[in-house]
DNA sequence: GGATAATTTGACCGATTGGTAAACATTACA
DNA sequence: TGTAATGTTTACCAATCGGTCAAATTATCC
């Protein structure tokens, strides 16, 4: 007789292992398009190629499964925000924050489209996180550049908004991608897109936040 | 009996006009936060109060109200790219063009997120208008900013990422509109923000993008 | 190799889905 | 005011939804 799954938590199998990645690889790619709502066990069941009944046995609920996603993908996107460094200079430390969150935009689109899709639906499950870790986390971070402005290193400017700023423009080419592949053409739509986004970004923000240069 | 529904589309009553305006209005309450496939025509019945056979009685399927909601909403969308002249200067005509966007993304971020989710899900509804009108519309005003680039008013750059980022940074305040809130705090939650942002992203966008200063 | 635990499956359940049919009610207009 | 067109509702349908169950299969370990 099958052990409550409560049980699974304590050892795991090589089997729970494999087909657990397998789940949440599937339902990654199915939740990152159509939302939590509009996806659906059976979608995510065909695409991880297993039998619906199965994936339950792993996930009890559809609810479940998502959570256990999130969990997972959460820790690493947080990454290159957590790796934002008050030491370094702020030039060099804005510029490798934008490469970063352009790397993950390029080589983990989906994951970036399940938080979209979950922030456009109001957050109902992570939104504890974003009011207390990640908000703690932008806190400590703006506080960093608050000193850049004091020290004269910056040009005067809300941290906050400097933050959303740079996640919304590196964010979009993995959440729109779509458009933009539309609007550059078939022809810019390798991975060229990216090294051009990246030299714009850079220039823009590098130069939007140089210290006055005239009096201001 | 009931004419057949080809009929309506000859002669508009006075009812038609309004529950089929209820109607849109409820749609895009649920279609923005849902996405198309994660909303049921049982909630957007509800929410315009009435049943759901009478909503079908306006619009045969999900898909017809879904596709009527685009086209009443995609013209006002793309209006401030449109206001987007060549005759004004460079940075009064970004600054007024961040302005509009921004407002919008207050005024209307339904719409807003009804294109994002969208988008999230490979724009299957608007892939057309995306490769042909928004494309040509795009094209057009980056020839405009590339005269300014050639006569020196605006520093080189690349125009379509230059467009790319004032879509995300607007946009933003409106599609991760609980996320800024999150992160900003009850306190910042008023429509204080959209203000703070247009000051940033003003400054952002002008100072990245006046013409060279020191020689490049 | 056999017992036991872990995994997988097919058949199924009640609820919800998008949508229909036809009776009924209301409006517009001669 | 009568009547034909328009609008609304109730009852319903087949398909799909999230999820269960017990039986069948496979892996593990002595």
């Amino acid at each position: 007789m099958a052990i409550p799954r409560a049980a699974k938590t304590l050892r795991r199998t090589r089997i729970q292992e494999e087909k657990e990645e397998q789940i949440l690889e599937a339902a990654l790619d199915v939740f990152s398009v159509s939302g939590f709502r509009g996806s659906t066990i059976d979608q995510i069941a065909e695409v991880a190629g297993m039998s619906k009944p199965n994936l339950l046995y792993y996930f009890r609920t559809k609810e479940a499964m998502h959570r256990a996603l999130i969990d997972r993908v959460l820790y690493n996107w947080l990454e290159p925000l957590r790796a934002f460094d008050a030491e370094g200079n702020p030039e060099s430390e804005i510029r490798s924050y934008i490469r970063r969150k352009l790397e993950m935009a390029r080589d983990f689109p989906r994951e970036s489209r399940l938080f979209a899709n979950e922030m456009l639906q109001g957050a109902p499950h992570v939104l504890d996180m974003l009011k207390g870790p990640l908000k703690e986390l932008v806190d400590e971070k703006a506080a960093v550049i608050r000193t850049w402005i004091k020290s004269g290193k910056i040009t005067y400017c809300d941290p906050y908004h400097l933050i959303f700023s740079i996640w919304s423009t590196t964010q979009h080419y993995a959440d729109f991608d779509v458009q933009v592949r539309a609007v550059l053409g078939e022809e810019h739509s390798g991975d060229g897109r990216f090294e051009d986004a990246a030299r714009f970004l850079e220039q823009l923000f590098i130069g939007g936040l140089r210290p006055d240069r005239s009096g201001r």
